[in-house]
RNA sequence: GCGGACGUGGUGAAAUUGGUAUACACGCCAGACUUAGGAUCUGGUGCCUCACGGCGUGAAGGUUCAAGUCCUUUCGUCCGCACCA
């Protein structure tokens, strides 16, 4: 049969979408199976990335299909963001219209890969019906205490007039517009994910078996717990004084209680509310005060950089155990975000506080006996004996972590605490394009959430997007409205929402269809989740995964749901490279799908990026291999000129063939069992292909039509979930398609009447032997000694080992 | 610095988990055929050697009858986090 790609695709495409083949069913007593690709950003195009991306999914997904499963495999648009702000200030197109239109356009472009979604649940998370329910979800977790308001530092340009994200500061400057990014105060609203640390940490074991361990780790880490104690220390009676008694102690936690004897110092972040108040009440010399504020400024990711810098105070505190007066500090390492901002300084054992004291001059004091190290060079950070400790001298540091703990506990000095890195979630942008914040600003209520019948809150159309501050905040009417409360005029919230507030609850949109009452049912969440299968880049190892797992949870306790983890397993793909780098417009190294398409067909750029690598792996784009994924469909599709019209698979009696023929059987029903350990295992889909490959190649080394129709009848199944078209085709034609099920695995063709066996010597291998499935143990050893006689010859056999079906080793001396 | 992953032909990669290293492709070489095509088909292709044979999974040790696979050390590449006290 002549391979038309173009004309087969098109048809099969069309077929698809008229029956709405790929539509779940609504009979929840079937066995599910949720599929989800992680939703697009509707840029304009799609890449590469996505290919691969869907591709992945979209195998897994007909798999499951054709297994009998009910498969939810749907897909939507993450459409709120900056790009669509930025594309309005180059092109002076409004968001909204780029957004959609980029939506459909590349709807297009995912149909023609063949993709087999069920689109009637497609949605863009700018639709106004999706921010109404996430804006209750909001109000909800409002009322609930899981969201708050509160001013802290953030990133600040002053030239755009927003607050930018870490990942939006390049270098300490404005990524768009070069300005030097401020710290600055700003009022903003955050999601306290904190309070779920300790289950997002715990729960993680539960992911052990479904998610790669690079993530689990990630995840681990980036949620930071650490143990410790935490305690007060008092100020002495001249700086209480000194700070008009507004203060009389500041708390701070460390990891090494066991040090504690060995504190000289104390040290303050910059932003302190101790330092913020000796500036304020003109306690230190202009100099100090200038420093100080210049170290408020910079932004943390710069004071990574800086050297370490501090400044005395000129206040003290008192040890909690030895009662001595040390000197207060601050210190632009100290981080304001974690451990009260404070911390105890041991420069003969923290190599931080080693270097600030020494560049400092400040004292040290050992605690922890050691051999190796010298304290003239650097700090001793390893494991010791307590010395200089009072009470505590003699014990192993170890052991003195608990024992000061508890002896701080019994003297109601302090207390054992756990801490963590992960900090809450701030969600406020000063944005346009972004999900309103459905909160009201009363100057008798305070911040009161809108009422929920006046939900969703939605964006004006009618702005001008200038880049220069929030259109939102500068429309003449928009934020004017009415106290949910109390009735008086009041001011809308004109912040917008971080999109990762969307992609943190998308895959529970789906599985309701097209409800407007409710974001989903209860019901069709208990059925479909979790997602079984998801699949994405791992550039959201973090972020989206970390807030995913987080919203479930949150949604859960707010009573929405009954699910604890969003995602039982997880295929994070590897990047599409081209000459060794990622693909970019600015390297000028792009491939555009749709070009590759238009040149071969989806199934070759599917079968290409399928068979190229395994998915978890980078993968090298390759023009020439492309050509070959394309040849060997071609070659494919000719040869089925030898498959019968059946509509059932043939029955042969194996044992009556030839040697080529059973060969090709065995290769065509290797290939349907590794289909099987592929989608259950690591979905090496590059090995299951291979074996595809080869069952091709030995079926086209017979010449039993008979063979050739089994052979078709399976490979058209085993390669639909890869390149579904020319299956479909095929086995149309050929099979009225009663192919496309599960098919049963015929262990006869992989018994054979005679094995090959290796034949070692010392491991080494030197020959084989063929015999009989049924020969003796000790007539295949005879056998092999014969054979191998010239290597066995003046010498003599201590051992023979036996391996059956594989190997005999002759260990000889 | 800490954490993670990974090193196999000219290239992308396999290896039933300790049992014949390099399957399947790409590329290359030779030949056949031809409607000269981005064809198609056949054969070859780890390295050294005329050969017998030897050597080969980053390197060096070790365990084992047997190691790409397990252990130790080491080198290198990539990724993540990065003053979290």
């Amino acid at each position: 049969m002549q391979y038309n790609p173009k004309e087969i695709e098109k048809k099969w495409q069309n077929y698809w979408n008229i029956n709405d083949i790929n539509e779940p069913s609504n009979d929840k007593s079937k066995k599910k199976k949720y599929i989800l690709s992680m939703f697009p950003y509707p840029s304009g195009r799609i890449h590469m990335g996505h290919v691969r991306n869907y591709s992945i999914g979209d195998a897994i997904a007909r798999h499951a299909r054709t297994q009998g499963f009910n498969v939810l495999h749907p897909i939507g648009w993450d459409s709120f963001g900056m790009p669509a702000e930025n594309a309005a200030i180059k092109h002076k197109l409004h968001p909204k219209k780029w957004t959609y239109e980029n939506i459909d356009y590349m709807r297009g472009e995912l149909e023609s890969l063949g993709l087999s979604f069920s689109k009637k649940r497609e949605f863009a998370t700018s639709d106004s019906l999706y921010s109404k329910f996430e804006q209750e979800f909001i109000i909800k977790m409002y009322e609930e205490g899981l969201l708050y308001e509160k001013s802290q530092s953030v990133n600040w340009c002053e030239t755009c007039h927003t607050v930018l994200a870490n990942e939006q500061v390049v270098e300490g400057c404005c990524w768009r517009c070069d300005q030097e990014v401020e710290q600055r105060d700003m009022p903003g609203y955050y999601i306290r994910i904190t309070k779920y640390a300790q289950e997002l940490l715990d729960d993680l074991k539960t992911l052990e078996k479904g998610w790669p361990k690079q993530v689990l780790t990630m995840q681990e880490n980036w949620i930071g717990r650490s143990e410790g104690l935490e305690f007060s220390f008092a100020l002495s009676e001249e700086s209480d004084k000194k700070l008009g008694q507004n203060f009389n102690t500041f708390s701070v936690f460390t990891t090494r209680p066991d040090t504690i004897y060995g504190v000289t110092y104390a040290a303050l972040a910059p932003e302190h509310e101790i330092v913020k108040y000796l500036i304020a009440h003109d306690l230190l010399d202009e100099d100090k005060k200038e420093a100080l504020k210049k170290m408020q400024n910079m932004s943390e990711r710069d004071r990574g950089i800086v050297e370490k810098e501090g400044i005395d105070l000129g206040i003290t505190v008192i040890h909690p155990l030895t009662g001595k007066e040390i000197p207060v500090w601050s210190a632009n390492f100290v981080l304001a975000g974690y451990g009260g901002g404070a911390v105890m300084s041991v420069p003969a054992h923290d190599e931080r506080d080693y270097a600030f004291a020494t560049k400092y001059d400040l004292a040290l004091k050992e605690v922890i006996t050691h051999d190796s190290s010298d304290l003239a060079e650097e700090a001793f950070t390893g494991q010791g004996v307590l010395i200089n400790s009072e009470s505590f001298d003699g014990i192993s540091n170890e052991d003195a972590k608990a024992k000061i703990i508890a002896y701080f506990e019994e003297n109601a000095l302090g207390k054992r605490v756990v801490n963590y890195k992960l900090r809450d979630w701030g969600i406020s942008r000063q944005r346009y394009w972004g999900a309103p914040i459905p909160f009201v600003h009363c100057t008798d209520c305070g911040i009161v959430p809108e009422k929920k019948e006046n939900l969703p809150i939605t964006l004006p159309d009618d702005v001008e997007i200038t880049g220069e501050g929030n259109p939102l905040d500068t429309h003449p009417t928009w934020k004017k409205c009415q106290c949910p409360k109390c009735g008086k005029d009041a001011t809308r919230e004109t912040d917008t929402m971080d999109t990762f507030v969307q992609s943190s609850w998308y895959f529970l949109r789906y599985v309701s269809e097209n409800r407007t009452d409710v974001a989903f049912e209860k019901q069709d969440v208990d059925y479909w989740m979790n997602v079984d299968q998801y699949v994405g880049g791992i550039e959201h190892a973090i972020l989206h995964l970390l807030y995913a797992r987080f919203f479930t949870k949150a949604l859960r306790d707010l009573g929405y749901i009954s699910v604890d983890e969003p995602f039982a397993n997880l295929l994070t793909q590897g990047m599409v490279l081209k000459d060794g780098s990622k693909m970019s417009k600015s390297k000028g190294n792009t491939i555009d799908p749709d070009a590759i398409i238009k040149e071969f067909g989806a199934d070759t750029a599917r079968l290409f990026i399928l068979f190229a690598a395994p998915p978890q792996k980078e993968l090298e784009w390759n023009d020439s291999a492309v050509m070959g994924s394309f040849k060997f469909i071609k070659r494919f599709s000719e040869r089925a000129e030898h498959v019968n019209v059946v509509d059932t698979i043939p029955i042969l009696e194996h044992s009556s063939l030839s040697k080529n023929e059973q060969l090709a059987r065995k290769k065509v029903y290797e290939a349907l069992k590794k289909s099987a350990e592929v989608y259950e295992g690591n979905f090496a889909f590059n090995t299951l292909v291979a074996a595809c490959m080869e069952a091709l190649n030995a079926l086209n080394d017979q010449d039993n039509r008979d063979i050739y129709t089994e052979g078709y009848y399976i490979l058209t199944n085993v390669l639909e979930p890869i390149i579904p078209h020319i299956c479909w085709e095929l086995a149309d034609k050929f099979f009225a398609r009663t192919n496309f099920k599960k098919l049963e695995v015929l262990e006869e063709v992989f018994v054979e009447s005679s094995l090959t066996l290796a034949v070692s010597i010392n491991g080494k291998r030197r020959d084989e032997i063929e015999v009989a499935r049924d020969t003796s143990k000790e007539e295949i050893l005879s056998l092999a000694r014969e054979q191998c006689a010239k290597w066995i010859e003046d010498k003599q056999i201590i051992k023979e080992i036996y391996v059956p079906n594989k190997l005999i080793n002759i260990v000889v001396k």
